[in-house]
DNA sequence: GAAAGTCAAGAGCACTGTTCGCACTTAACA
DNA sequence: TGTTAAGTGCGAACAGTGCTCTTGACTTTC
């Protein structure tokens, strides 16, 4: 057992990461240096390269950090809540998004901005990122198990695309625990399709806001996300919303 | 007159951003380097600080040139279709949107990926970036104008937020030539609120694809574009969608 | 205690944006 | 027409950057 150089190597790294993410916080991605991030460590800028092999793996750690974070912010602020408000829970992952972009917003940007150019997302970004989308999820398919979906329900989709959309939620599912692909595979189409745009709608409208597009456009910020939780929850067919 | 010596310098000035684009189109916005560029046009580095300030000043033309050139092409793609057929034009703008961003990634990326860190727009883009959202503006009031909205209209907005967008229509349209001022301030604030979602929908849609947010998760990308199109359209009122 | 493995440091490479002083051309004015 | 001022391009230089490679010291394992 090479137990405790292996501790002192993980907690190494997570220092590292720590003081990247710090000034990732104050300088931006591009503007993350190596050296900067050493030289608050008090070590040379090389010593680095033992733990990260280039300056794109420290970057997938904290893309992989950020994503973890919004999902964590999305999960606790959802999880508070009674299991069978729906509309609550919903609403929470929504304003849960928003808050924590406000406080992350160059996290936010490395996660959901232009991808940082010659970098292409490794594997292991690609299960973080589905957190909040698979909240959303979850939210309808317990409402879904519940008073049963409002009468009207999502809208029909075409062909072709329920086709893909059924495609997609069985291979998600065939990678996926038993009983969260119970949870996948039993979702219709239409729902599946009316959550993807209801997170597709969170993340436009939070980053547009972040982005700087609704700039004298549209102030009411939280009022208008509010509203956009509550017409995509609509289109979902979750009830109360 | 100083025309000789002011026409040959705005040439040089378009040629430069020509190549700039070029590169852009390259190595993405972080990678745009002043150098690379003037080793292309066979000059020296510093040459170029004779007519561009700085870095940022050479991004902040490309970023008018890049929201001029989609909203070029949305606009172009519209005003092809007749007057009338507003379900037609709202999904000529969604589809061309997409098509410009698919050809031009990295053009796209600077202007609705993550802005370049320590770089503030300038006033300067502020107009050529309302151009998309003023293009569906116009077809919401054309539809208005013409066989009425359908019955049921957009959903009803809380009151706050619709303080907001009618305090918001009334300053925007007094930065405005009076034909066009008419147009905004005659939007009831629901249907304006509409487009302003159907505006964050295509363009969160347009990223989380381009960005790679969609892979594996839905893959008729074209037909649900489309889908949004349809949905965001009816949301707003637009006959036909 | 010696061999094997691990690590931080430092020098160096090829870049970057930007500034500065210099020579040169060109346009405007007396 | 001659002079002056502005505009222009260049090369050197500065302070940075990510990254590689060698060197020497330290720690673990046998």
């Amino acid at each position: 057992m090479t137990g405790i150089r292996d501790r002192v190597r993980a907690e190494f790294v997570a220092e590292i990461t720590e003081v990247a993410r710090r000034h990732l916080g104050e300088h931006g991605a591009a503007g993350l240096s190596v050296r900067a991030v050493t030289r608050d460590l008090g070590m040379a800028a090389s010593a680095v390269y033992r733990y990260f092999p280039n300056r794109d793996a420290l970057l997938t750690a904290l893309i992989v950090a950020a994503y973890e974070g919004v999902g964590t912010a999305a999960r606790e602020a959802e999880s508070a809540l009674d299991r069978d408000d729906h509309a609550g829970r919903w609403a929470a992952v929504f304003r849960a998004v928003r808050a924590w972009a406000l406080e992350h917003p160059h996290e936010y940007a490395l996660i959901y901005g232009s991808p940082v150019p010659g970098y292409s997302a490794p594997q292991d970004t690609t299960e973080p990122a589905t957190r909040v989308v698979l909240l959303l999820v979850r939210i309808a398919a317990d409402a879904l198990r519940g008073p049963g979906l409002t009468p009207d329900g999502p809208p029909s989709a075409p062909a072709d695309l329920r086709a893909d959309i059924e495609a997609r939620l069985t291979a998600i599912a065939a990678g996926m625990d038993p009983e969260r692909a119970e949870m996948v595979t039993a979702l219709p189409p239409e729902t599946a399709l009316a959550v993807i745009d209801a997170w597709t709608a969170l993340f436009g409208t939070v980053g547009f806001e972040l982005f700087g597009q609704y700039d004298g456009v549209i102030e009411a910020r939280q009022a208008h996300l509010d509203h956009v939780a509550r017409t995509t929850g609509r289109a979902t067919g979750i009830p109360g919303t």
